[in-house]
DNA sequence: CATAAAACATGATAAAAATCATGTGGCTGG
DNA sequence: CCAGCCACATGATTTTTATCATGTTTTATG
């Protein structure tokens, strides 16, 4: 079990150069201070289920956690990898709707609650962060749409790849420079891809006996970046 | 070709109940109002290409457009269906990237252009209608990540039915209450579910055959609504 | 109006991917 | 510590989908 140090203000922080609300004036700072509410998720815990009401939004401190929608057949779509410093939950409020995924922890993760009409009131007041706030969800929205045209046209191998170098993209290497710095089944690789566990088991494997890979249980080490990039076949 | 009349002002624009721009504070619709500039693109032509970097936002007065990427290999995916009181070009605007899409006209359109200067100014100094396009963005990740997960989960011929419903909702029927009022080639229907050319042709085939559809050409009628929403096998 | 080009259509085939089946190893809870 | 379960693995098979080939129809153009 991870120990947590519970941040005891903003100010100190440790994402508070990270997160969008960095880019929030210092009086609201100090009034999401007052306001927010820390907590400590268990691995495989869930933050907030689909269809159910947003009551705030949560900003990630420390720890790692998985955004998933469940396809119409109940199948898991992972729409998103989220680490310390993200913020989760703005998009079904300020839509004004239910949760359209799922937030699941995948390893111990300290989050802080910011409630509703706080968040809604200081986005109302703060032109800065409002604008911070437009740019991240056109961020993501960018990379919804590249993510979409990619699951559109392109083979699983190379989708594969390619999800190899975005969870490296977000969650980086451990401390050997090496291996992915978070385990995920082989069935959360398949949901994260567009596809079938198995076949997501025998690319892994396949990837393996070409040496770009190594497989230990949930490890994965990336041996060969270039060739994996060289797979992925991106463009951009 | 298509005669249009050009707006004298935004306070008589057709738009003025529908757009985001509607909610925007009065002087700054005065300001949009000045600034603007008023285009009609031809069947065919594009507003702007992707790679290229954007001078502002365009707001379509009348007419419809398509938002396509190009993939890795140069194959076309239709991201968005647009049409009268819709903006386009923001993404890339707040971003402040280059375009990641292409904005095709699907028929003659009348687009009015806000410079980025001011559009900008105005998101700064408009918490209300920055509020709108946080919204707006919220709604657009909304759509994209489904279209992520059926894209990922669903069969073509559950796309296709899913697609079809989609440009109903978008464009609506003509007078007749049956046929789509937007004339679509089968290759971008394609683009657009995410599928090759002659699958699409296939199973619109399919679908006439079974009664869903008439085909006239580009003409689609929809002739049996609830067998194709049941054929799409939506949940939501 | 003739003609070429593009779009549509459909069958045949090949490739890709899912599903089914079976086995193994590792972890968990009694 | 053992039984049972679950994740991982891999082969066989089936289904889905893309690609290739060819013909027809529509549309655009000189």
């Amino acid at each position: 079990m991870t120990h947590f140090h519970e941040p005891t203000d903003c100010q100190s922080c440790n994402q508070r150069f990270t997160s969008v609300f960095c880019k929030a004036k210092q009086q609201f700072i100090a009034e999401i201070n007052e306001q927010k509410v820390c907590n400590v998720y268990k691995k495989g815990q869930t933050i907030f289920n689909e269809g159910s009401h947003p009551f705030g939004v949560y900003c990630i401190n420390e720890g790692k956690v998985k955004l998933s929608h469940l396809g119409d057949d109940g199948k898991e779509q992972i729409i998103r990898l989220l680490r310390g410093g993200d913020v989760l939950g703005y998009r079904a409020l300020l839509s004004g709707e239910r949760y359209s995924a799922s937030a699941i922890v995948l390893e111990d993760t300290q989050v802080c609650f910011i409630p509703k009409e706080l968040f809604i009131s200081i986005l109302k007041n703060d032109a800065g962060l409002a604008f911070e706030m437009m740019k991240l969800l056109s961020d993501e929205l960018h990379k919804a749409e590249v993510k979409l045209t990619h699951l559109a046209q392109k083979p699983i191998r190379e989708r594969l790849a390619e999800t190899l170098l975005f969870i490296k993209e977000t969650y980086g290497y451990e401390s050997d420079g090496v291996t992915l710095n978070v385990r995920l089944s082989r069935e959360e690789i398949a949901n994260l891809v567009g596809t079938a566990t198995e076949s997501t088991i025998r690319l892994l494997s396949e990837f393996k006996k070409g040496g770009m890979v190594e497989l230990e249980g949930k490890k994965i080490k990336i041996l060969r970046q270039k060739e994996l990039i060289r797979t992925a076949n991106l463009q951009d």
